[in-house]
DNA sequence: CAGGATCCGTTTCGATACTG
DNA sequence: CAGTATCGAAACGGATCCTG
């Protein structure tokens, strides 16, 4: 049921929404794969390596969608699917990952980085722009 | 015990570490006390309004030292407290946490903005470098 | 008294089976 | 394919206890 009731607290920096969408493992990892992978179906997340189950994945998107970072429309081919798309809220979020992103990078003295790493660092605006960009234009045809 | 050669997943975007750090209630909100607030001390977590318990904090407090976020020394003046610093690498935090605070006022229609945020907004690089100093400041001889 | 550790009832998670 | 139902396992929250 998860009728999530909100109990928001308030707070002098008002974080409480970061927390709920941000400072949660899983609604961040759905956010990552909406605006940097081209995944955006029920299936298509739960093939993110990071495995989440079924019923979290629900209950995170609802959670995302009653937040107004994602919103739910039906597909335009296949009736049986949906797809979820970023609103501007969402989208506007494309920033902080991928500071976030490149924060992680950089003490991680893991194998060689991606060519994805370098254009955030070399070219951050206009990577963020053409991530935007590509996420609308999904969202708009596909 | 810094072993945290734990289940380390392999992601073309390397946001594990964003995922255990950022992507967890918890450690955000220490986080953002020690940035922003002037909380360092064991106690002192315990008072934010969001209610950790003490051995919840305890957990993430030794992760964030696990990850090198967070480090741990003696109180200068009383030797019953422990004074938790942030490390350069969780300094680095500041700018996306900034963001994301801004990010989640600027869709929150609550109650007027506090100054801080207006700060923030309209005075951003001075804003995160004088909360970096501040923090080192309070680092070296608190 | 500060910084935890330990116990314990409750909530959430994660895996899988199941349904429309 | 997109979820829901179920259930054991893990995490949480709160209280209390312990130790320097």
């Amino acid at each position: 049921m998860t009728t999530h009731a909100k109990n928001e607290r308030r707070s002098d920096c008002p974080i409480s929404v970061a927390l709920d969408i941000i400072g949660d493992r899983w609604t961040l990892l759905i956010v990552r794969d909406l605006l940097f992978k081209d995944r955006d179906e029920f299936g298509a997340f739960l093939q993110s390596e990071e495995r989440i189950a079924t019923n979290v994945l629900a209950d995170r998107l609802r959670k995302l969608e009653a937040h107004g970072i994602v919103s739910k429309v039906p597909h335009a081919s296949d009736a049986r699917k949906s797809q979820y798309r970023l609103t501007d809220r969402g989208l506007d979020l494309a920033p902080i990952l991928v500071d976030l992103i490149v924060w992680a990078a950089r003490y991680e003295k893991t194998a060689a980085p991606p060519k994805v790493l370098k254009r955030m660092l070399e070219d951050r605006e206009a990577f963020i722009a053409e991530t935007v960009h590509a996420a609308k234009k999904r969202a708009t045809h596909e």
